[in-house]
DNA sequence: GATGAATGAGAATTCATTCAT
DNA sequence: CATGAATGAATTCTCATTCAT
């Protein structure tokens, strides 16, 4: 066998590494952060415990680093269009965006739902959350002042609050939650 | 000397039983449960471990029972008057309860969300969860139908999941979140 | 009610005791030693965890004193009649004694036995079981010296032995033992 | 550097497991088995705590490997020469062969008699147990049916019962037992 | 890079014993 | 005398992390 290429290393080890994350995440939303074990992650990755310390310098960094590049995501995933200004359309769009997204990185969000509900955890992600949810109320606020509302800000922060309900419940109970009838009626009572 | 007598002893272990639970609470919403220790319970509670475990059979047990009573609590808090119908004024009243219930009973809302993300915990209060909120639900199908709603089962389900998340992110931020403009908004929109 | 007379009062100790002892003697066949507790036997004869305090001292001192009168019972059943001397009938007798002790006593004897193996605990009894067992092969000595035989004290050693054995295989399967025929078949082949 | 060869490990694995069983033998058999800690056998054995669990995975699975395969191995020391049936010179033989063994694994046997008697215990290994003594219990039988003895499974019982009694007796004074007397007269008496 | 044996701190739990009443 | 609440030391077991190979 030839040495692999410099190239080929760094492929191998971003892969390793992505799959490390991706079964982390699993069992931290099946079993939770505290009761899923480094040993459990490894051996469902595929790799050895040993190995997952050449990746992430501790559990608690592996979490961070979810936490992170997953917020990271939803920011990159809802942003690129509306850049502060939304229109009645974009609004509709975003609003599929945001529960396809939902659906999409399900564990995601159950560990995020389960994590930000404890201040001793939350505060750890508490900066890069607001990164991405601020301007996305403002937009909000945005769009009801344009639309006229009396109370833009607290419609803003409302809407933003079902959006979280709702994915919360879904997440709650996948199979049997009514998810396309509640969107269409967010869609006639919020847009 | 004689034995404590029968009421003695009631006292005696009724007062230290809901300590210990109170603390608990407190400590299982602050650092989860799982990050939570008996022996800082115990210490916190001002009990030794040993009789924790004269109280509560184990840590688990521990859990379930704070959690069964909490969730009681909110049934009798909610249920009383309106036993499946309700009118606009009730309507009003309920909104205001839910949240003052909250409020109140801050920590018990925060360890209910943290724990209802993880199905392997859920899982142990999931029906008792059911008895409380399929009839919650049942009876906003009834209101809106009453009202006319095109679809008040969708309604009934929005509205449910406009509470959870009111609730949940308020608790995520109780000193700043707008709790009394959202649920003036909630009142407008959705009685 | 009039106080109770001092004679009253040693009577109720007396029985007292012995139900705890009794209780004791069962669990501890049962379960063993360690894996009994004294909360175990204090509510199965009835009194308070710390009443046990009041007769015996510590758990060890419960067992020593089980075992002790255990073994006084063993002495005074077997010894009377045969001060040293016995006849072809007498150990006729004896043997049938023996083994009608066992059956009345199994409890004592399994724990007995379960005892005996472990040096740490047997050291503790050991004085008195051969205050009981030393006398008695004397007398079998005796017997077989008596009777003619070439190696008198082999064949004491061996009757004992067998005590013994067929104690512990009929004590291990009360139920199905055929401890009547070995019985007879011992008398045949040793008396 | 590399990783050790799966040979390297397999050693590795091997020997420290045996060096585990061995001392907690040793402890169990002094002690006893609820009177020995995995603490106590770690540090005698010269390992951690923690690495106990890597080897078996709780006490209990630990003292059923020690019977497990303590039994196993008498059944393979017992068994080889005579498949069910078994000559004069043969029973000689195997007299010889059982004391032997006891001598030689007293830890094992002094744990066995130990753990036979309690009830809660021995119905771990009952099974097993029987295995081995089933069909030596019936090659005695038939040794003493071809024999021409008037009660074959009488004597079988009875011979089964000495050996226990004698291997009883001989680990409970190891140092002052005349084994060899005894087993001499065993042949005379019984073969 | 890769492995998994090894560690040790800390967790839940048990239980003999004490002691205020 | 009698009770059972209370203690605390000891026990079993887990697991993140390290490290020799």
């Amino acid at each position: 066998m030839s040495p692999r290429t410099k190239e080929q290393l760094e492929t191998i080890r971003k892969d390793r590494r992505q799959a490390i994350m991706d079964t982390a995440l699993e069992e931290f939303a099946s079993y939770g952060y505290e009761s899923t074990s480094i040993s459990m992650i490894a051996k469902k990755a595929g790799v050895s415990k040993g190995l997952m310390y050449n990746y992430f310098e501790s559990k608690e960094a592996l979490l961070k680093t979810i936490m992170s590049e997953g917020i990271d995501e939803i920011f990159a995933f809802i942003d690129p269009n509306h850049d502060g200004v939304i229109t009645k359309e974009e609004f509709i769009y975003l609003i599929d965006e945001i529960f396809a997204l939902m659906k999409e990185k399900s564990s995601f969000y159950k560990l995020y739902f389960a994590l930000i509900m404890q201040p001793a955890v939350s505060k750890l992600f508490i900066e890069k959350i607001n990164e991405v949810f601020a301007p996305m109320i403002k937009m909000f606020v945005d769009y009801y002042e344009k639309k006229g509302s009396k109370n833009p800000f607290a419609e803003a922060i409302l809407i933003g609050a079902l959006f979280d309900g709702i994915g919360f419940n879904y997440l709650f109970n996948e199979d049997q939650y009514p998810l396309d009838e509640v969107i269409k009626l967010v869609k006639e009572r919020f847009v």
